[in-house]
DNA sequence: ACCTTAACGCAAATTTTTAGCGTTAGCCGG
DNA sequence: CCGGCTAACGCTAAAAATTTGCGTTAAGGT
């Protein structure tokens, strides 16, 4: 009975997407730098301490709201061949990690140590990868190793996007894609 | 005359000095969520208004401090031969990186957003392969491609570590060395 | 319908951050 | 070596954010 009880429903759930959905408003208008508890607090009418009890801190909550957007809501295209569908699907997610709410969101899911937004977050990534490669398969494919794929093109992704070093071009998203289906073809 | 002068000697400089140290004591004592300005500003005898109008707030000093950090202090290790420098360099960076000062350092230099914190640390990395490829063509070797290398090996730890999706081996650091090695050797 | 208690709102207390203003001390030309 | 100029600091008060105590509301189970 006295089990650990997280409620979900009613009140407690309302107030939880009324927060989010004023924090995402205010991160259309504003920079992540000057949004305050006390502003989206008042945006979405609920009392600062509620926020504070509930997140901890902003950056819990910007991680928290950035790992719900992150969520997918379908699987990625299906283009009729693994070659296509990985290009596809990595061209899309690099379009969206480079934008500026991307490499927000980015910052924020990194920002927060408890909670493990980091790991759910890649873990969204990892499971559209290995969708791909069941289809492969389905196909009667070589299909490709999942980790790797991850290694040779989406962490390269993810570095260029966090550290600004170099531009993320279509051509070199599509130059990691062909390079690591040629070394699948090879091994 | 007129001209922007910053100056880099005598109080200024012993204040920036003060405040990172008591900041890198503070790391080795608590948590970074637990640290505040005030709390720095105490401990290294400095007024908190010095602190914010110097560094703006405190994710800003922390990734300031986190990048002295970084700043290599000597060249990386040189074994005799291309392989095992990389492999060298390589293990030490993953150590580093991985380790809990190492993972907080990578987090406040990405979590400013302002002063290209982030990209001045990878900075850091890039110059010193370039060391290694420069000191393989001095002896003769073929070298290799540092935008390569950083892709194939040092942005597929970053992501382990970042993301916390899998345990970071040597093992694993070394066998994305010599899988490296091979591509080059084979090109 | 009732009970238990998680989750909320309110408001006071505390802490952190900002801003105004006078003071100290680098750097420069003479 | 001697001022003059001003960047950078310290101090203090005001503003803003965060924490905390306590009463109230409303899920979820019996």
């Amino acid at each position: 009975m006295a089990r650990e009880m997280v409620r979900q429903g009613g009140r407690s759930a309302r107030i939880q997407s009324e927060v989010h959905r004023t924090v995402q408003d205010l991160l259309k208008t504003m920079d992540r730098g000057e949004i305050t508890v006390p502003m989206i607090a008042e945006k979405s009418g609920v009392t600062p301490s509620t926020i504070y009890r509930r997140w901890g801190d902003l950056s819990e909550l910007l991680a928290d709201v950035a790992v719900a957007r992150m969520r997918p809501v379908a699987d990625p295209e299906d283009t009729g061949a693994m070659g296509s569908d990985l290009e596809t699907f990595i061209l899309q997610y690099a379009e969206e990690m480079s934008s500026k709410v991307g490499r927000s969101m980015l910052a924020d899911v990194l920002g927060s140590m408890e909670g493990a937004a980091a790991g759910r977050c890649c873990q969204f990534t990892y499971d559209h990868l290995e969708t791909l490669r069941e289809r492969a398969l389905t196909r009667g494919e070589t299909g490709f190793d999942v980790n790797e794929a991850i290694d040779s093109i989406v962490a390269p992704i993810i570095y260029h996007i966090l550290f600004g070093d170099r531009e993320l071009t279509t051509d070199y998203c599509r130059s990691l894609v062909s390079r690591f289906l040629e070394k699948c073809a090879g091994a």
